[in-house]
DNA sequence: AAGTGGTCTAGACCACTCA
DNA sequence: GAGTGGTCTAGACCACTTG
C-alpha cells in the first residue's frame, strides 16, 4: 500500500527513486514512528509497501546502514539503530586514553543559557545574526579530575526549549535522537592553545600550560550544522585519534 | 573470455563473486596493467570478459570507486585514478593552512638509510623482528620556514631498493604507485609535545615549546602497515583538520 | 546517433538464524 | 523448516557526453 505523500510524486521527479525512498524511511526513525532498537518490516515487504522493487528497496536499505541509522542482520532482519547505545554515542569522540580505549568519564555542567548568536556561531553554525542559539558549558572528568573544558552551542531552532529544561544529555547522539534529528559528518580542527587564567583554573592547571584546542562541527545527515564545540584539553596521558581512508 | 586464474576456482569458493572480480581489476591497476588514468572497458565488456552478471561487475566497480582506484564519469567512461594527482596525494595531508587549504610547501631530506626493524617499528609496522625497515628522516617546509620535522619508517618488503636510490618522492601516495602498493585506511594519534633540543633546532624553535605530535600509520588496502610517520609540528598559524562520518 | 554509466525491475538461489 | 538478509542474473530504460 502506498501512503506515503513522496511517492505519489514520485514518477514525476528527477530524484532516483532509491533516494526517495530512503528519505521517507529516514523520516520514520527520525519522527520516532520507528523506535530505536526495533526491527522494521522485511525488504520484500516494504518494497510491495512503496511500490519499488526489491533491488530499490535494497540500495535505500543500504544507503541508511551506511548512514548509521539501520543495522542488518543476515537470518535475523533489519533494526533501528540506537544512537544511545555507547558503540554509536561515542562517533563523534575522539579523544582516547593512554591504551587508545575511549573514556567512560563524567562530566560537570557549569552553564546552560539560550540567547541570539554572536559572530563567532553566526559564522561556524550558519545562521542568521538574529537567529537563537543554546549554549552549554560544562567541564569533562576522568577520574574525578578535569581534563576538558567545552563551549557549545546550537540552533535552538533544532532543540526548542532545551535551555530550559534541568537536563542536558552527556551526548550530543542521545540529545539528537531525543529531538528527532539525525546527524552526520563532522570535522575537527586541531591545534594548540595555552591555558588562559580561566581554563588554566577549571583545569587545575599552571595559566599558559599548553593545551590541545578541539574546535568540532557536527552536522545533520542534510547537512546543516547542528552542534559547534569548542574544547580545551589538558591530554598529557591521552591522545586524539583521527582514523580516515 | 576468460583468462584470469581466479575465474577457474570462482565458482567453487565462498568469497563473493563481486570480491573476486573486484581483487581482479585491483591487481591489474597495482600491476600497472591498468596505466594511471587511462580508461577501462565499459561495464558489459567486463562482465562478458569475467563471465559474470553487469550487476556483480557493478557492484565490483562501486566498491574500486570506493576504495579511490577508479573514477567513473556517467556518458564518459570508467578511468584508473592517478594516485599522483593533487587531489588524490593529498589524502593523507591532514595539516592546513589559516583558510584550510591545504599546503603547497617543499621538503628537505634529511636521511634515508636502511636497516633491522627497532621494537618500536615492530610494534607500530607488525613486523617481525629481523625484518628491514627503509626510514627517512626530513624536514617539511612553509614559505622556506620549517615546520614540521618527519621521521618516516616503511617496510622494505613492500618499497624494494627504497633507500638506494638517490630520489625520494614527497608523497606517500606518489610513492605507492610507483611501486605498485595500493593504499587503503589511515589513523593517526595526536598530541602535544614539547621541542626537544635536536627538533627546536630543526624547526628554529627555543628548546620546550609546544609542538603537535603526529603518529600517523597508513595501511595498504588490504590491511597491512605500509608507512609510520613521527612528526612534530610547529602549527602556529594552522591546524589539524580532521573529518569523520 | 552512438556509446557510456546510472537507475530500476522481477525474479532465483544461497547463507544464516532461530524456534 | 520458515523467515531473514546477501548474492547473482539478464535484461530494460534513462541521463549524460561526445563526435
Amino acid at each position: 500500500m502506498v501512503t506515503d505523500p513522496m511517492m505519489t510524486a514520485s514518477r514525476f521527479s528527477t530524484r532516483p527513486l532509491y533516494l526517495q525512498v530512503r528519505d521517507a524511511l529516514a523520516a520514520r526513525i527520525a519522527t520516532g514512528d520507528w523506535q530505536p532498537g526495533a526491527a522494521i518490516p522485511n525488504e520484500g515487504d516494504l518494497a510491495r509497501e512503496f511500490g519499488v522493487s526489491s533491488g530499490t528497496m535494497r540500495k535505500a536499505l543500504d544507503l541508511l546502514e551506511s548512514e548509521r541509522l539501520l543495522t542488518r542482520r543476515q537470518g535475523r532482519g533489519t533494526f533501528v539503530n540506537d544512537q544511545t547505545s555507547d558503540e554509536l554515542a561515542e562517533r563523534y569522540s575522539n579523544i582516547r586514553a593512554q591504551g587508545g580505549e575511549h573514556i567512560s568519564g563524567d562530566f560537570q555542567i557549569l552553564d546552560v543559557s539560550e540567547g541570539v548568536a554572536n559572530d563567532a556561531e553566526c559564522t561556524r553554525l550558519s545562521v542568521r545574526e538574529h537567529e537563537r542559539v543554546c549554549r552549554v558549558r560544562r567541564l569533562r572528568l576522568c577520574h574525578g579530575k578535569p581534563f576538558m573544558s567545552e563551549h557549545i552551542s546550537m540552533p535552538a531552532s533544532l532543540f526548542p526549549g532545551l535551555a530550559k529544561r534541568g537536563e542536558f544529555p552527556h551526548r550530543i547522539t542521545i540529545l539528537a535522537q531525543e529531538f528527532g534529528v539525525l546527524l552526520g559528518k563532522g570535522q575537527e580542527r586541531i591545534s594548540i592553545d595555552t591555558a588562559s587564567p580561566e581554563i588554566a583554573e577549571a583545569l587545575r592547571l599552571a595559566p599558559g600550560t599548553p593545551v590541545l584546542m578541539l574546535d568540532r562541527l557536527i552536522h545533520t545527515l542534510d547537512g546543516r550544522p547542528a552542534e559547534w564545540r569548542l574544547g580545551r584539553c589538558h591530554c598529557a596521558d591521552k591522545f586524539y585519534l583521527a582514523e580516515f581512508n
